[in-house]
DNA sequence: AAGCTGATTGGCAGCGCTGCCAAACTGAGA
DNA sequence: TCTCAGTTTGGCAGCGCTGCCAATCAGCTT
């Protein structure tokens, strides 16, 4: 370990193949002209020395003004939700081709931890910011607008956005949720979801979905809702007080297909026949819901798209707009 | 936006504020001594402004030499298996504290990508670098010793690390595993698993469960293992598999919680009562498996804490040293 | 009033790299 | 041999910030 020796650097590189700095420059962007043999010279000379170019030097000398590094800055809300890693996925793959690097921020639902942590990338310089949804802190919108860079917001598309947004409405997968369980005949609804508060998305998965029933004459008969992070032990334990209190509903409505899973084990548990003593309907489309001996009827989100073309788009400029991808709905066999 | 004007710099609060750039630094650092009313004149001075500081030229400036930035290098193999994620929640929970922001890479568990991605992250001049398992190409190893950093590997203990390794013995796992079934009298028992040649770690597992059998004197009497990742839906499709070809089987053992949810969901579909017919043990305690009707047993993983600790260590500094943070077997009812 | 100590403050040289521009070199044509 | 366009190369001024050190200031003491 030389902790204590200098760190190699361009002029040594130079010195040692006898080029310029310049030159030398030029050869690792592979930008400008230079002679093959000069090219030859100075990799040997990387080799040699073990040369690792600092990219903070970099960006700050190149691009100063603006979109200064090859850094992207990305805010979710959460880990501990798979969806929130396949959208980062999704975006790091497209990124990674790009050779640009991913900063992360996780602002655990919190919308002045979000505006912290905007800041805090912004810092950075990076080329691009991209958040999860429409929803911010006045003093996020303003950093963001400041900042003057390629800003994505996504997942939501109910709203206007800053600059680019990526993803799919919510309210209209609400919606398409309840024309489903209506198509299919239930009329005694139940919901089942997580703290509405703070995950906005299924706030508004829940508007549209009560809209929809309420527009067809059906209200929304009972709903439980935790305060806790969506869990399948939450949805287990909140579908099994649902219908404690309410036992003749014949069809629940999930905020997602963690929730979704957990009622389907209560179901399991219980020895209901799913779905003819109980239908179940989630959201997301996770990877496990199909595995199931009945895979759960849901809606697919196109989590990895949405964050390849978020960062397709970061990368490639291009005006503001609005992107829809869509979902598509699963027929499954529980509801 | 201002895509075209210049971004605010420390000279202009200097400017604005009527203070020298050094004052308005160490203010900003809230370093070095300075007067309260010249904090507040340089404080109205950025909100007035606007100013965002640019931590590329802070980091060059500040610490050219060794440990640059406030930023942490992070490389996991894969962001599809919630483990993953995990890891990062711990990571980042912890390293937010301190200031610390994290660049992320996923390697898709490539050595070669794994390279790649250590030698991007370094040009950013982190404080430290996490990486996953202690396994590299001997390019990766040169790489981190020659950055003069700390440098953490996660998860796995089996091996000798290159400074501070933070994580539990995976064989230790296997045998403990095979220890389990045979206390409970499983005699004859299978094996299901995914990738083993990329994922070493799950190798180490099966290795470790093998041997413990071994010693035992009883062997393993038949393994169904899977090219591609770890899912439900590949669990349920291996299993199926194994049974067909050997039905006789007492007990099966899976690579992790997925595989072995989708065994789960194989004798739900195939009506086996479980753990009469078939007993199943899984590995990583997913939060899921504790929400079926009968909890898995499984192996839980301090995952959280796993990264929780790296990333203290990696701030606090300290000897080369291996944690092992042991595992806990949850008894369950599949097994 | 002069001297002294400790708290504040500012000037300026770099950190490692890139962009700009001028210099040096090359080979073909006159 | 000389000229000229095109290619290859190097020197040097910053990018925005921090560390160092000197300058200034305030409050006491003698």
């Amino acid at each position: 370990m030389n902790l204590h020796r200098r760190l190699v650097t361009l002029a040594d590189v130079a010195r040692e193949s006898g080029f310029g700095e310049s030159t030398v420059s030029r050869v690792l962007r592979n930008q400008g002209s230079f002679s093959k043999r000069t090219a030859d010279r100075v990799a040997a000379a990387v080799v040699e020395l073990g040369y690792v170019p600092n990219r903070l030097a970099g960006s700050l000398a190149g691009n100063a003004t603006s979109a200064g590094s090859q850094l992207v800055g990305i805010v979710i809300p959460s880990l501990a939700n798979i969806v929130f890693p396949d959208l980062l996925r999704g975006l790091t793959g497209a990124l990674d081709r790009t050779g640009f690097q991913s900063v992360i921020g996780v602002s655990d639902y919190d919308p002045d931890r979000e505006e912290a942590l905007v800041g805090a990338l912004l810092s950075w310089r990076p080329a691009g910011l991209v958040v999860t949804g429409v929803e911010h802190n006045p003093g996020t919108v303003a950093l963001l607008r400041a900042a003057g860079i390629r800003v994505v917001e996504m997942i939501d598309t109910d709203g206007p956005g800053l600059d680019l947004v990526v993803g799919f409405s919510n309210r209209a997968v609400g919606e398409a949720s309840a024309a489903h369980l209506l198509g299919r005949g239930y009329r005694r609804i139940g919901y089942v979801g997580h703290d509405i508060l703070r995950d906005l998305r299924a706030g508004k998965r829940l508007a549209g979905f009560e809209a929809a029933l309420n527009g067809a004459g059906h209200g929304l008969i009972d709903r439980e809702i935790v305060a806790e992070p969506s869990s399948a032990a939450a949805g287990r334990a909140a579908l099994d007080r649902l219908l404690d209190r309410t036992p003749d509903l014949d069809a629940v409505y999930f905020s997602n297909d963690d929730m979704a899973l957990g009622g389907y084990f209560c179901c399991l548990a219980r020895g209901w026949s799913i779905p003819h003593r109980l239908a179940l309907f989630g959201y997301n489309g996770l990877d496990i819901t199909a595995a199931m001996p009945q895979p759960l009827s849901t809606i697919r989100t196109p989590r990895l798209r949405i964050g390849a073309v978020a960062a397709e788009r970061l990368a490639a400029g291009g005006p503001a707009e609005t992107i829809d991808l869509g979902f598509e709905l699963m027929e499954g066999a529980t509801a």
